[in-house]
DNA sequence: TTGACACATTCCCATATAGGAATATAATTC
DNA sequence: GAATTATATTCCTATATGGGAATGTGTCAA
């Protein structure tokens, strides 16, 4: 079995670099896909791609003006990454808290 | 160009839902092999290909115990995934904020 | 209507899986 | 040392890319 498929979730999504540097580039404010292609030196065939993943799981929005097409990060998708993430603070807390215990420990 | 290897970073790896079901799995406390193929239903080959990609980006750590192999999730890997996913939030809450507010105006 | 833009989609290809079967390796027991 | 147990690795295969080139589609201007 291959790996799953990228439009499968924001997990996947979000693994391809370009698509997180395309996240943070259209989290203050929409922009047209020409913009995206010129911040990041990708080819606009690519870029155009990356956005359909990236609306296909809800990670962007999009809004036609004209000939232009006005995409923004919608950050509300990222919520459960970072919750899912957010489990794991208490032990990385406690791997901290333990570790200068060890050193307080070594002062004495 | 395919997508980058699932070794090259931690977003990479917790793209596969296998793996973070190993990640929820180990954070408690360390476990042998056996024990994740039993819970998972997973067959042990995928689990050790799993636990390899895990442990090659920092996610996971091992200890021999006789022939078995302990492991235990590194949270400190997920952590930049929590930061990262973290430099969103004040995002969706300001989209929240404004909901809220577009309920309070219609209520009036 | 005809161009000219701005994007989206399709086609093609090299590469990276994930899982299962079979096999190799390490450590324990007899 | 041989058999056994617990994992890891290799081999094989169907499938999912990501990027570039070429092409299709929708919109605006003259």
């Amino acid at each position: 079995m291959p790996r799953a498929a990228t439009t499968s979730d924001a997990f996947n999504a979000v693994a391809e670099p370009r698509r997180r540097e395309i996240l943070n580039y259209l989290v203050p404010q929409e922009r047209a896909v020409g913009d995206i292609v010129g911040s990041l030196g990708l080819g606009q065939p690519s870029v155009s791609k990356h956005l359909r993943v990236l609306l296909d799981v809800g990670l962007v929005q999009v809004r036609r003006d004209g000939r232009r097409m006005l995409y923004k990060t919608n950050a509300e998708g990222i919520r459960p990454l970072h919750e899912w993430t957010g489990t794991f603070e208490r032990y990385w807390r406690d791997q901290l808290t333990r570790i200068k215990e060890r050193a307080e420990q070594e002062k004495k």
